[in-house]
DNA sequence: AAGAGCGTCAACCGCCAACTC
DNA sequence: TGAGTTGGCGGTTGACGCTCT
């Protein structure tokens, strides 16, 4: 959080930087009430909840002299641009986190050979996708492809593959956790479930949604749907990035297990 | 072990069109 | 009708974490 310190203040007074917890908590009330329109009220708009919005705005600057000073506005200190781009690619509850899928990318190649860098206009045949994320995407995946050199190209493709392998490891090694965990919990809750309370809903803690659960959770909070979570599709986006017609022979045989894990998870799908 | 390089992504900037008064 | 305001868009930057050398 001490990030925030050392972005400072704008010219114009405006906060910039990352986002905290509750600055977001914040602009999602202010849409909840007002829709996504006016952004630079945004500002003035002071929530129900005044004393979580008041501390939003308690700042610390530094005055050079060894001294921070502390400064309490109403309302949210960010200019109506920000909240904009932080509710439309961050916070809008119809958006879809995690990894773009081979269809996505697929996609991608398609409408940006018909549109260029037009990431707004690619954007809309890609609902849940941002434009910001389709051109980071792009830029990543696509932008220096025809520079770069075939060493290049495979060295990244290794690289990806081995934390793409290990962060398939950690996930069996959970999944087998969960299990037993889930086996441990039904022995007992059928023990327990005389003497437990009718069940509790858990008070989701307001931080920034940067996993996919996380996303779906925020989105509870607006449907009022519970949450179910859906199959990880990061194994599949492994079919799209194996299609270079150049990958060496060594690289097919290292995606050989990959490609089993990517056929079983899309069997699964 | 440590620094360099790279990938990813959130956020900012500047420009421009649409809207409002 | 023109000036000011607002919102949308594409380009760019910077931070952070991971991997490589």
């Amino acid at each position: 959080m001490d990030q925030q310190f050392s972005w400072g203040d704008g010219a114009e007074g405006w906060r910039k930087g990352p986002w905290t917890t509750e600055e977001d908590k914040f602009l999602i009330e202010y849409v909840g009430l007002h829709g996504e329109r006016r952004w630079s009220s945004v500002s003035r708009f002071s929530g129900k909840n005044q004393v979580n919005s008041r501390s939003l705005n308690v700042g610390l600057s530094y005055t050079g002299d060894n001294l921070l000073t502390y400064h309490v506005n109403s309302g949210l200190n960010r200019n109506g641009k920000s909240c904009r781009l932080r509710w439309v690619n961050y916070l809008r509850p119809d958006l879809k986190k995690g990894k773009i899928t081979p269809q996505e990318e697929n996609v991608i190649l398609e409408q940006h050979s018909k549109f260029g860098n037009r990431w707004s206009t690619i954007a809309r045949s890609l609902p849940g996708r941002t434009d910001n994320e389709i051109k980071n995407y792009w830029r990543t995946h696509f932008k220096d492809n025809g520079k770069a050199s075939l060493a290049q190209s495979e060295k990244s493709a290794i690289r990806l593959l081995k934390r793409q392998q290990f962060r398939w490891q950690q996930q069996q090694q959970q999944q087998q956790q969960n299990q037993v965990d889930a086996e441990k919990f039904m022995s007992l809750s059928d023990e327990t479930a005389k003497r437990v309370a009718p069940p509790v809903r858990e008070e989701i803690s307001f931080s920034s949604p940067k996993s996919t659960e996380e996303q779906h959770l925020l989105n509870s909070m607006f449907h009022g749907v519970d949450y179910v979570p859906e199959p990880s599709t990061e194994n599949i986006l492994w079919g799209g990035l194996w299609n270079f017609d150049d990958v060496h022979a060594e690289l097919d045989s290292m995606c050989a297990p990959s490609r089993a894990i990517v056929q079983t998870q899309t069997t699964f799908c």
